[in-house]
DNA sequence: GATGAATGAGGCTTCATTCAT
DNA sequence: TATGAATGAAGCCTCATTCAT
């Protein structure tokens, strides 16, 4: 049937638009703060409406929440395929992190705002969920650095350390350049946290 | 008045006693899910005393983070204040919030849970004090490594880019240990903290 | 027209296989909880042909009452009706009503189940209906009686009062079959419920 | 503590005019169609004051049902309890269950208008208390009986089918009177009911 | 000053009904 | 004529805040 693929195709058409509404209202307005209401005043559905795509608040929150992270690991991994030298790859790790940032600046915010988590405790699901995908993305990043390190490019030290550390560069760039609303494309900051990583700022 | 003084530390006890039970109540339920009626019965106090020490949960949310961050901040300053060498200094840096992540666990969580600005559109004037103070902490920083890049000790590197890079390493490893609960303390991690900074990964 | 008639013959059968559907749905879950989309579902159209057959859901139930009744007392009636004697004339009052119910436990099970009448206010039409219904149904009861104690059959006794007393066996046997859901035949208990009518409890 | 006594009594006062403004506005329009907001209008509470009273819509009902029904079974058994022989013990059952209809008119128009149990699927609860509460009810009476028919008073017959037109032919009454609105004590017949359950209709 | 019962605005969600396809 | 996705009014409940005791 061909009715059938063009509904189905419909269907997630008008997801998307509601879960890009619903991203910028989150990302203003944090989980608690914003209302159904709105979400679907802001994309053009009536409230019922809503509820034929979502269960409820808390899994479109989640759905939002899920999705976009799911394509970020992917992509993240995906660009670090792509490279074949370890500083190559190291460096797709915080160019396409960049870039996925640049990109949902919004939704991101949703992180830098804080609020990413704070649902009800029934929820508990999500947050381990959203937490167990943040520590496979470490174990990741820590496995390319343990080839580093085997390869001897990198320092002996622990990889799962060494990750956290590069995580939380890009993190903290990233927030910087989300909460100062920089115009500046943060990717030109690869080269600079990429340096303090390898080299240190020791001279 | 002898017994103004009195009367005055009272108060003072008492709020502290509120805002102890408030940290937990905040670090585990989030600001939306932990309500008023919770905080007064953990501190033991009726609900409408909680209203004679804060005008409202927003206000008692916000007391708690302002007068902690202050506390870390001023730790941290004096820690930093107190090392004469450019290194030692970057390290009582580290060390010391280390120190305040270990000894405030709870309140940290806040931040790792991610509700900490998680208020009321109205209340845009706390999220901009926590970022205000956040901004002149990490000016702070660079103002510390400015010193050291003047001294030929660190890099020429925009000293702002530096601090970031470092509060990111920091937070990254007091939010692993958090979320983790590990219970190996975490300023046995200062040295690596500062050697990835510092020296960077590469061999 | 041929068509016409064929058309007609088609509409009903539809609706009442819509019907068929709807007393198992009410039946089970009540007239509020009952949804119109379960119904839809479960007779095997779309919600939308549901309102083509019946104005609404509350028409749709009200139809169910009301045919279903009108059968019930007209069964009665014919079956009254072939009985000579007075006494013979109760009997298949009350072995008429139980085979109705036997043979209509479902759509029993909504008077029982007790929500017969909880709809909303507007449909007081309905209710007085039914209402008005019963109470024909009591007066024919009445009638009835009353000629047998013109016969001098039956005591010299107001006969409304007695067909109120008659119909309150009947309908206190027919409820505890159905509540506890009885496998052995109800019109078993017809001599039962007549004896007692009849002759009293009193050795 | 004179004070908490004061207290409680006063909770149970206030539970007490809730459950009145309750019985009225559940009585006139079933359970679905009444409203928390009517409820607590009628009242004289705010909408949240029932909820420190009554868990929800269903617990209040749950409440007035429950509660109702205990002192009408008990106020029954008490009247059965005052009466020496058998027939005495069958009159009061009669008397004191039309005395309670008299009194109750109201709540007992729960029942004729027949919505009582159209609750969620949820309370099954509820459902089942209430009808255990019945069996125990007819099971109790059909006990009276079966002293009767051991005594030589009453015909050999099945005490709980006897038991079971016994609460027919009263609830038949009872129902009419309220249906009927008739404004003549129901309680004038007693002595009908009495007489068509002892001595039956046939002269 | 301390208390905690009362308040009621506001949020999430359901579902009967409509109407464009 | 049949469909079923879209609609949005209306209801239940929560909880921050107040104020009489």
């Amino acid at each position: 049937m061909e009715k059938a693929r063009r509904k189905e195709r419909e269907f997630n058409l008008r997801r998307a638009d509601i879960l890009d509404a619903a991203v910028k209202i989150f990302a203003a307005k944090g989980f608690h703060n914003a209302t159904v209401a709105e979400i679907a005043a802001s994309s053009g559905f009536a409230i019922g409406t809503l509820y034929q795509f979502f269960a409820g608040k808390e899994q479109l929150y989640s759905a939002l929440l899920t999705e976009k992270l799911t394509a970020m690991y992917a992509a993240i991994r995906a660009a670090v395929g792509g490279a074949s030298d370890i500083v190559g790859k190291i460096e797709q790790l915080v160019d396409s992190q960049f870039r996925f940032v640049e990109e949902n600046a919004e939704f991101c915010g949703i992180f830098v705002r804080g609020d990413y988590l704070s649902l009800s405790e029934g929820s508990a699901e999500l947050r381990a969920g959203i937490r167990r995908d943040y520590a496979r993305h470490v174990a990741f990043i820590a496995e390319v650095l343990r080839t580093g390190i085997r390869a001897g490019v990198l320092r002996e030290m622990d990889p799962t350390t060494m990750a956290t550390a590069l995580t939380g560069i890009v993190n903290s760039y990233a927030s910087q350049w989300i909460a100062l609303a920089e115009t500046e494309s943060l990717r030109r900051k690869t080269s600079s946290a990429l340096a303090i990583f390898l080299e240190g700022v020791r001279r």
